[in-house]
DNA sequence: GTTTTTTTTGAACAACTGTTCAGTTAAAAT
DNA sequence: ATTTTAACTGAACAGTTGTTCAAAAAAAAC
């Protein structure tokens, strides 16, 4: 046999993509092989070298498109202006993108060392980028007198901490709803700069 | 050759250990081989089996006995019986603890599914425990009108996320000294639950 | 209907995996 | 000084790893 029917290219790598992330969120980038992603796209190993270089890109072109899409995600959003307002805005934006993502979340942190040096800093990058939104708000809210803290970076990180916890527990059909869950985040953070 | 010119048993599965923390939390638990554990304390692979029945159970044993010594070191503190200063002495001791084993804290919640079902509960249950440590705190900081908070177990674990998020990007020859940074996490944890 | 292109197979490569164990030697006990 | 015991080696086992590539067949182009 060689080429199945049915096969169409634009149709795979998304395929590969999809099952990647789902395998690798399950038993972390190490622990998959590439027959193992491919028999769960119906392919051999072989064919996944036509979508991918090698192993590595497959896990770096996830974690890129996650940050890349989380920041585009937000500058597509209208964002009030008052300070205070838009804090709250954040951290239900945040809530909200990454409970919908929970198997990009899981690897975005987990897997960071085995990216290349290159694929790392780009990530960083990214990822300063968005602690840098929630910092502004933050400056801006000290500026206005709204807002009082130590020191900006720092709260940034932990209040971004504090939500990114939220992703290691929280079950939809637990205790509590995504609403309530976002109103407790929301006083505890607005709290915490006050 | 065989047995080695000054082995001693009592010396050398401590070394083991030492080392495959280290590997674990450079590379990640799959990442790293048992021969790769071996060679860095000068023995074969096969010599590692006389400490442990196989590679699962060296890193079972690094988690249960960090969380372990945790709880231990933590019921050893003399502690402050107010309320608000018991939060701060909490805070305090857990950046103490944890800044001071990065590695530990870092395989704590990044190996976790590695581990067979029967040591991943007992784990969570450890887990669990140190997370009833803050909950009780800030109970009794809620009965005594210190505290307000809408609710104690989520507060907690977002109190919790936020220090854990420190070991991620905290330098001990930083911006900021532990103490100053100590201080900020005070300050932050106290408003949260004003 | 024929040719070209795209997609995939399946075998092969060399290296590495966790684990077992008979044999060997250093250290401890006598 | 001899025996016993503890510590370790080194080879072997059966399997898996990421990756490459000639050959084959389906799909697209003509």
């Amino acid at each position: 046999m060689a080429r199945t029917l049915g096969s169409h290219a634009k149709h795979t790598k998304p395929k590969i993509s999809a099952i990647a992330l789902n395998l690798f969120s399950e038993q972390g980038f190490a622990a998959v092989s590439m027959r193992q992603i491919a028999a769960k796209a119906g392919l051999q190993a072989g064919a996944l070298y036509n979508y991918f270089p090698d192993k590595q890109t497959i896990l770096s072109e996830l974690l890129i498109n996650h940050m890349e899409n989380l920041l585009e995600t937000w500058s597509a959003q209208v964002l009030p202006d008052k300070p205070n307002e838009l804090l709250k805005f954040f951290v239900d934006f945040h809530i909200d993108y990454h409970l919908n993502r929970p198997e990009e979340v899981f690897i975005a942190y987990m897997e960071l060392r085995n990216l290349s040096d290159d694929n790392f800093r780009k990530i960083e990058k990214l990822r300063g980028n968005y602690e840098l939104i929630l910092s502004k708000i933050l400056t801006d809210g000290v500026k206005e007198d709204l807002f009082s803290c130590k020191d900006i970076k720092i709260t940034s990180l932990a209040i971004i901490g504090m939500l990114k916890e939220l992703n290691t527990w929280y079950k939809k059909d637990g205790r509590v709803s995504v609403l309530e869950v976002k109103n407790i985040y929301k006083e505890i953070v607005l709290k915490a700069v006050s």
